[in-house]
RNA sequence: GGGCGGGUAGCUCAAUGGCAGAGCGUCUCGCUUACAACGAGAAGGUCAGAGGUUCGAUUCCUCUCCCGCCCACCA
């Protein structure tokens, strides 16, 4: 690529003339290689939406100079690049679109509209992995992986199936959090909650036997669908209510006062009614004391056939009419302010409702036992080790997980229902069932329209991408890496997933790595402007420069702000390592004759440390403490090897020649996990071959 | 409401039961033939606050105050 004369003649690196040269002539020798000695990650794959954020940057740079460090000593890396379809967030990102067409997906159709999910995908659903490359990955682009290849298409159905036949999952209607937006329903951490200030309405309930209660809400429009009033059985202003008759407002029902421990004796009047239908836990609670269920809102946060009179409204126009009605009867105590949680869809940013909803959920009580005994047994490390703490007590007080989508863009689920009885007669099958319909007799199957929540789908990534028997062999992987956000989302997931279909975890160590924030403390988001692309960091310093500068300011255990700064030291840092290679060419052009054997003091002193260097970064990289074991190089190779052994070399010298070989080439080795593209380069220069990473440290 | 992390030099962060450290920044001096994108040197801190354990605490314990994050079905 470049002759040593090109090294002696430029006094400034330029890494805008080779990085991408270089990362090109790698890529072939990124392959993952056959035998033995293998070093397995797993990438986290990215969203076919995205494109390059801080935080990618951080955990795949991380994870390179890990790949690249286990090269050098002598590992086969297996690192297969790879992207996520991403249901609900892609669906969005094209919606998004259409809305600059003045089009929505309704007016386009399902058809129409998953052509266009796929035009985006054949678009921008590459887009992210060619970022990777820009930031220098040894990633093996022979195997790209994708969520909805054909093979790992079969194994989310396959789970499914195996699932369903082990009676882990079961159909069931219940309130779930429904994005009317989106129109679908969602899991527990799907959602938003945001602070605001609302109205807490103190509505009177007559009892039947005359006289009155008083019950505390935010959501009178959910009071049509009463089927009860609770109250705490520890609470002794309201003893005397339990099993007593109530007259529901406006509907006139009759409700039963009933007794929950569930019920918050301090919030409003410590009366609760009950909304089984648009309140999980009153769905709880109704469950208990067997209540009806009777819901008032439908899929668009309209009003319902169940809420006679107020029909057809939307909920906010119909909380206000009963309000009115309400006052006119006066059975308003009065309303107070309260700032409280609401809960929004965190894709599209609406107002959540509840209602109920026929899906699927996945029982959770046996695979969150082996998501528990994984990391109790050590079979999964987690890194840092506090985050075992929120781990275990996520899983442990878990709730079934609702694993099925009304979305379009996704995985379909392998389910029939018969055309003629709907609900009461499914199939579960990857192909049209050939049996008849119990109830009807017929054989009229329609595969359902519902789809996989996509966190189900990519649950299974850890051997849902090993697709031939070479590959196989690659799980469960040593290493995966992910941000705070997704440890129950995915890393949890997976764990459950492997050990249930693998028997095995899926991975050894999981390393939950630092949050890049602002200067400030702040979270970047592209909303808030606060954000910085990584890709415009690279036009500025180079590759080399923003891992440098990135790795420079991490450590193990503890936030990131980042500050641009050392971006600029790590571009000050390439040049040194140009000019003391430079330096270390002529030297032993000027000293080509010497045949000194003896070794000076100078030598001694700089293979000692070297060797407490190599120690000590060895300790740090096992530890995940990149930054440490970049700073405790960098010290080194200013400080020791240039300010001090390379000056040592001026004029005269006693050194020898050997160590001086030894001391260039090892330390290139050291430099090269971290700033691979320069160390290639000048690797080169000094006449070798072969990609550096082929050599042992 | 529960949990976690952090508060150390102007900035970003280390380390440690026994003189308080680095990088950047600042200041002084040097363009010594690899590099001024450099070299030599200097200044700079009541280690958030209070109490406790100890011969000795920035470090261990308790409490308080700030900052950040996560989890939770308060209607």
């Amino acid at each position: 690529m470049i002759k040593i004369d090109y090294l002696k003649n430029n006094t400034r690196y330029n890494p805008f003339e080779f990085e991408e040269k270089i990362y090109n002539y790698w890529v072939p020798y990124f392959k993952a290689k056959k035998g033995k000695k293998f070093f397995i990650i797993l990438i986290a794959p990215p969203n076919i939406t995205g494109s390059l954020h801080m935080g990618h940057t951080l955990e795949n740079i991380i994870l390179d100079i890990i790949a690249r460090y286990k090269r050098l000593k002598g590992f086969n890396i297996v690192w297969f690049p790879g992207t996520d379809h991403a249901g609900i967030a892609t669906q969005y990102v094209v919606e998004k679109e259409l809305k600059k067409e003045g089009l929505n997906r309704f007016i386009l159709g399902k058809e129409k509209f998953l052509e266009r999910v796929w035009q985006w995908v054949d678009k921008y659903g590459n887009v992210i992995l060619d970022q990777f490359k820009k930031l220098g990955l040894s990633l093996d682009w022979s195997r790209k992986k994708f969520t909805l290849d054909k093979k790992y298409v079969w194994w989310v159905e396959e789970a499914f199936i195996r699932y369903y036949k082990a009676g882990l999952i079961y159909r069931a209607l219940r309130p779930v959090n429904w994005c009317p937006r989106c129109f679908t329903s969602l899991s527990d951490l799907e959602i938003e909650y945001k602070e605001r200030v609302d109205k807490l309405y103190y509505i009177k309930y007559p009892l039947k036997d005359g006289g009155y209660l008083t019950i505390a809400t935010t959501r009178p429009e959910t009071m049509l669908g009463d089927t009860g009033v609770a109250v705490n059985p520890k609470d002794e202003r309201y003893q005397d209510l339990i099993g007593k008759k109530v007259i529901l407002p406006l509907i006139n029902r009759e409700l039963i006062v009933v007794s929950d421990l569930r019920v918050d004796p301090k919030f409003g009047t410590g009366i609760l009614k009950v909304t089984p239908a648009h309140s999980l836990i009153d769905y709880e609670i109704g469950l208990r004391h067997d209540l009806e269920i009777v819901s008032v809102i439908d899929e668009y946060g309209k009003m319902n056939e169940n809420a006679g009179s107020f029909k057809g409204l939307d909920y906010l126009q119909a909380r206000e009419k009963i309000i009115n009605e309400l006052e006119k009867l006066n059975l308003i105590e009065k309303i107070e302010k309260i700032n409280h949680l609401v809960p929004f869809c965190s894709r599209c940013d609406t107002e959540l409702q509840i209602i109920p909803s026929y899906e699927w959920f996945l029982k959770m009580d046996k695979l969150a036992k082996l998501a528990i005994e994984a990391v109790k047994k050590n079979e999964v490390e987690i890194i840092p080790l506090r985050f075992k703490k929120p781990y275990f007590d996520w899983l442990k007080n878990i709730r079934d997980w609702c694993i099925s989508r009304k979305l379009w863009w996704g995985q379909t689920i392998p389910v029939w229902f018969c055309k003629n009885c709907g609900e009461k007669s499914y199939v579960v099958d990857r192909r049209k069932p050939k049996k008849k319909c119990k109830i009807c007799k017929k054989n009229n199957w329609q595969k359902t329209e519902e789809v996989f929540d996509t966190w189900f789908s990519s649950a299974l990534w850890p051997f849902a991408i090993l697709s031939t028997e070479q590959e196989k062999k690659y799980y469960p992987a040593d290493l995966v890496s992910s941000a705070r956000d997704i440890l129950h989302l995915w890393i949890t997931r997976m764990i459950f997933s492997g050990k249930y279909f693998m028997k095995k975890s899926p991975f050894k160590k999981v390393f939950i790595h630092p949050t890049v924030l602002t200067k400030e403390g702040k979270r970047m988001s592209k909303s808030l402007g606060t954000g910085i692309d990584p890709l415009d960091l690279i036009q500025k310093y180079g590759t080399d420069a923003l891992r440098f500068g990135i790795i420079w300011q991490l450590s193990a255990h503890q936030d990131l702000r980042f500050d641009q700064v050392p971006l600029e030291q790590g571009q000050k840092f390439l040049n040194k390592i140009w000019n003391a290679y430079r330096f270390y060419v002529l030297t032993k052009e000027k000293f080509a004759n010497q045949k000194n054997k003896k070794i000076s003091q100078a030598d001694r002193k700089i293979i000692k440390s070297l060797e407490n260097t190599k120690n000590f970064v060895e300790k740090s990289i096992e530890k995940f403490e990149l930054g440490l074991a970049l700073k405790r190089i960098y010290k080194f190779f200013w400080n020791e090897v240039c300010d001090f052994y390379l000056e040592s070399w001026k004029g005269e010298t006693k050194n020898n020649l050997q160590v001086l070989d030894k001391v260039m080439i090892d330390s290139l080795k050291l430099l090269h996990p971290f700033l691979p593209h320069i160390t290639q380069l000048i690797y080169f220069a000094l006449g070798n071959k072969k990609p550096l990473f082929f050599e042992k440290i």
